[in-house]
DNA sequence: ACGTCAACTTAATCATTGTTAGCGTGTCTC
DNA sequence: GAGACACGCTAACAATGATTAAGTTGACGT
């Protein structure tokens, strides 16, 4: 229930819910579970018959590298209302997994209910896919974001886009939140090593945009920060648009 | 016509599609354009009525960098077969325009059309979510590769891909294919320099792996070319599956 | 044939990032 | 409290890639 509701203020974000796709959002049959941090949600696995939400917690999707299985690349995030793995519906197999990021709680949904929405209730049906579409936008972004940013703005990129994330469906405000990551998991993320994802968090730090011990993060000069990564959240899709 | 039998052959490769679905996407109406290499086919722009297909040629998504215009960043390339910009129907708008790669011929649909698609044909609204959601498991290897692999071996990995890509819908064969990318061009995917690109160029010439000249391209050494590139099309998702 | 231009090529130097190593701190276990 | 361990932090050095500069080639027009 919890969790639906999260999933629906994310769309609401973004276009109007009619009362019927409501209802049937809200009537989504769902099965809650709680992953430590680093635990497996979703395997690499053929023939998945559910996918999931998240509810708290956060989630990335890593990539194990051929012939080097103690070396990974994390390439997505995913906060609380976000719907994790729709791939895993649409697609004939993942060829990543979907692990917690720090405790995370998650809701699972089986297919057979995704393809009643798809048979069904077409509106909805292009909002699932909008919100899949909106992930493969973020993807973009970091591919722009490495190619063109380095170190310090590649990681201040990060930072703006998880804060805007977490804030649009209200998991964060004033400029705080909690990134459960560990350096060694940032630079998964980032593509560089974990010594020099320490020199870019010092850096940041020098520079007086945030205040960062342990998971807690705290903005203190977004505009700064923001105009160091030349961060602009289009790509978020935030805008409201009837599809 | 002739690009929707590229679709097709394009979603046949990973489903069964009914006689019924093949049908209506040979009714699809289309209109075909030709662009030169550099010409705009998307532009940015809000409010965007029709998406289009490869039929000959090749095209890029570009990104241009805030506060840096003459430079930019091209996140995709597509091929013949691919429904490029299925993104402009789901989202609100794109954050990038797409780019003609050499001489290339599309066929654009009326958004009209894809929602009589979503409304009336569940099984077919799969399979273009399917196809958006490959090129987004693609952006995720590329993402992959950018982390994990330098210089030459980033290249052989794209070649492999592009190579992979074209024969799977039947646009080449014999390891030979034509790739209409100047290597300042090469260098805004990869995100390097074009004088690293024209070194990591040189190095598969040197190793044997490729002959190269101009667009025309020929892979010499496939298994040394995929091995140096930890090249494993699994993303591609070329399995038969029904969805 | 000649000039022009764009792309490709190479080399030298500089900047960014990786690697190796080691130290400090907090937590957990015994 | 001692030891082990994981994580954060820093420094010195090595490797990778960017930048600047300049030479080569081939296509094109005159």
């Amino acid at each position: 229930m919890a969790i639906t509701e999260y999933f629906i203020r994310y769309l609401q974000r973004r276009d109007t819910l009619s009362e019927i796709d409501l209802n049937r959002l809200r009537l989504l049959k769902t099965d809650k579970q709680s992953f430590g941090a680093g635990e497996v949600i979703v395997p690499i696995e053929r023939n998945v018959t559910r996918s999931c939400m998240i509810l708290r917690g956060m989630a990335g999707r890593s990539h194990p590298l051929v012939g080097r299985p103690d070396e990974r690349v994390i390439t997505a995030l995913h906060v609380p209302g976000d719907f994790v793995d729709l791939h895993g519906f649409v697609l004939a197999g993942l060829e990543h997994e979907v692990l917690a990021v720090g405790p995370t709680e998650v809701e699972f949904v089986d297919h057979s209910e995704l393809i009643d929405i798809t048979e069904n209730f077409p509106h909805l049906t292009r909002l699932m896919w909008m919100a899949t579409l909106i992930d493969a936008a973020i993807h973009r972004q970091w591919l722009v974001a490495a190619a063109s940013l380095r170190s310090s703005a590649h990681l201040a990129h990060l930072l703006c886009e998880i804060y805007i994330r977490l804030n649009a469906v209200g998991a964060a405000s004033n400029f705080q939140f909690s990134l459960p990551l560990l350096q060694r998991e940032l630079a998964d993320i980032l593509g560089y090593s974990s010594i020099h994802v320490n020199r870019a968090v010092r850096d940041l730090r020098d520079r007086g945009f945030v205040r960062w011990t342990g998971s807690d993060i705290t903005i203190l000069n977004w505009d700064g920060l923001a105009r160091l990564a030349r961060f602009d959240s289009t790509y978020l899709d935030l805008e409201r648009h009837s599809r």
